[in-house]
DNA sequence: ATGGTAGATCCTCTA
């Protein structure tokens, strides 16, 4: 089976886009990111046409999030469960694996700005909250997927340049450590247990031509519970749309397992 | 030191 991630930014601008993407790569679960349109809003209709369900989680103009999927979804959660957020940033549901039902998170990380700014200190704090929230489900869920847009790039490799852009946004240690810190509960980044090509990255600068320059990072991520790691065949970034005339920022991210 | 682009909403904010 396949599972994907991408962050579509509007998905309003972008509904062909991802019909188009679905129709050459029918993968069983999407995960869905910055919306940027409320619940009466989603395309239900042209996404059940094309054999998906929808779980969703909207907000007006900014955000939101949806689990789309060829099999039904059971016991959808929105929002981290102890933590109050006024953006609708997570949703997480049941799935089907190989290995049986697994608890798959969606989350559209917190981007943060820049250190020192209150928006930073929001994204460590829903960092942290994310964290607690992830051990106690690991511990009822022990096979569990974490998807998304995590707005930050976890090694100098994952960044276009590393050393121009050392602790500015997506860089800093702060946030290198909260992705450490997810790896520590138990999750594996699936991208890194293959040979992966030199610079890949998820994210292009829609300005000074970032795309055409390869000036990316990786930020969008699919991590694993370890009970799940021996199921994972492979884990690609799928180029493609980007390519594609007006076009999301971010690329999908596939999961095969 | 700044700007460049895109989307939604409103003439600015977020990324």
């Amino acid at each position: 089976m396949r599972i994907a991630t991408w962050n579509v930014n509007s998905l309003t601008a972008r509904l062909q886009h991802v019909l188009d993407w679905l129709a050459a790569n029918p993968v069983d679960v999407l995960c869905l990111q910055e919306l940027k349109l409320t619940d009466d809003k989603f395309p239900l209709d042209a996404l059940a046409a094309a054999g998906y369900e929808a779980a969703v989680f909207g907000q007006k103009t900014y955000n939101g999030v949806a689990i789309l999927s060829r099999a039904p979804v059971q016991d959808v959660v929105r929002n981290i469960v102890g933590f109050t957020d006024e953006h609708s940033r997570v949703i997480s549901a049941t799935i089907e694996t190989p290995l049986g039902s697994a608890r798959l998170v969606n989350g559209y990380f917190v981007n943060g700005q820049a250190p020192g700014t209150d928006k930073f200190d929001y994204k460590m704090r829903w960092l942290e909250a994310l964290r607690d929230w992830l051990q106690k489900e690991l511990q009822a869920n022990p096979r569990l997927v974490l998807v998304g847009d995590f707005n930050i790039a976890p090694e100098d490799r994952d960044s276009f340049d590393p050393v121009g852009l050392r602790e500015t946004i997506h860089h800093t240690t702060q946030e290198r450590d909260h992705f450490r810190a997810l790896l520590q509960l138990g999750l594996v980044d699936s991208f890194r247990l293959f040979d992966q090509p030199e610079k890949s990255y998820s994210w292009w600068d829609y300005r000074m031509l970032g795309y055409q320059k390869n000036r990316g990072l990786r930020i969008d991520h699919i991590l694993v519970s370890q009970d799940l790691v021996p199921a994972v065949k492979a884990c690609t970034i799928d180029r493609v749309p980007r390519k594609w005339a007006k076009p999301s920022d971010h690329a999908p991210v596939i999961l095969e397992l």
